[in-house]
DNA sequence: GTCTATATACAGATAGAC
DNA sequence: GTCTATCTGTATATAGAC
């Protein structure tokens, strides 16, 4: 049963590959299934195939984007012998690591692209959002003693969040990183 | 001579204007040269007469905007009397103002879309990030004595920038400003 | 300056053969 | 599952009348 469904499942798992750097790079709106078809090799037809419409693909994109970083997410907070530095730091070389090729974070971009999102895709963003700040501000909530600011976790959370996703945004413009540098410099100035 | 022209730059003016809140919402790309000259009233081959193709349009919104930017900093930075805690919360409050009815800042927004820009809007853009920067940095190193931290101001000033843009984006995710507020924060509890 | 009309290209999406 | 073929809508952009 698996092994019949596998050769679908590969297919569409490799649209999804194909697709989420065209979306990390230029967005949903600017990618085409014409061109994910040709990038795959196949035709826009057998696309829709996978995905009967675009709001399907980003559906897709979104859930298991979710779960990748989710799961990056719970190897740090899993390490308890970890120090705070060192947690927050491996969650700011999530971002480094995506300022490649010009892409910047999906769910970043999406949230860009909004007001052109379906509800679902919307709804799945915020969730994505809400799961990140809450993981982040438990993380620093266990550690609040290393802390060196009387800014209230959630808002702490919330404020690195953001100034990594538009960190992202702006170097791309520069053609650096110096704005994910300048995040990581004033993130870890807060930390013991 | 200004009289007769002046006919031309108000309508030009006007087009401006009604693109730019499209822009600062759904971006550039989902823009379409039919609904802005549907909301202006004219059709759109009337539009292509003042802006022949996009790029020429996006010049103008970029070339506007931090004409309009850079004046409102100057007006901030003038204040020789006011801490750098108003300077900075009159800064933070530029963006503030923005997130309403959707929107993000214009230039965050195109920083999304730097893919299918121009370069001669490429350019722009980092032109006008980099004044940010440089004003803010600035702002910072002449009140050196009321900061709390020991992150160098360029640093700090591309922290809070990025910070600002990325929580418009967010917060238009979450349908509220808790970003926006939690930035403001964080910039403060860094400043005497 | 603004219009009608149109050229051209590309978008999302579907029908139906194989 | 993938294809060809196509429908339909929309995009940028231009030509030329008024």
């Amino acid at each position: 049963m698996s092994l019949v469904e596998s050769g679908m499942t590969d297919k569409r798992e490799h649209l999804q590959q194909i697709a989420q750097v065209h979306v990390q790079r230029g967005g949903l709106k600017a990618l085409s299934f014409r061109t994910l078809a040709d990038d795959a090799g196949i035709k826009s037809s057998s696309v829709h195939y996978y995905f009967p419409e675009k709001a399907d693909l980003a559906e897709a994109l979104i859930e298991r984007y979710a779960a990748v970083l989710m799961n990056d997410l719970e190897q740090i907070s899993s390490r308890r012998n970890w120090s705070l530095k060192k947690k927050v730091s491996a969650f700011v070389s999530i971002f480094e690591s995506v300022a490649k090729d010009e892409a910047v974070c999906l769910c970043g971009m999406l949230a860009a692209e909004y007001e052109n999102l379906s509800d679902n895709n919307r709804s799945q963003l915020n969730v994505v959002f809400r799961d990140m700040e809450k993981w982040l501000a438990g993380v620093l909530n266990t550690h609040k003693a290393e802390l060196n600011t009387s800014v209230p976790t959630l808002q702490l959370a919330r404020s690195v969040i953001a100034g990594l996703e538009g960190a992202l945004m702006i170097d791309r413009v520069a053609g650096n990183a110096q704005c994910i540098a300048a995040q990581k410099v004033v993130i870890l100035s807060l930390i013991a």
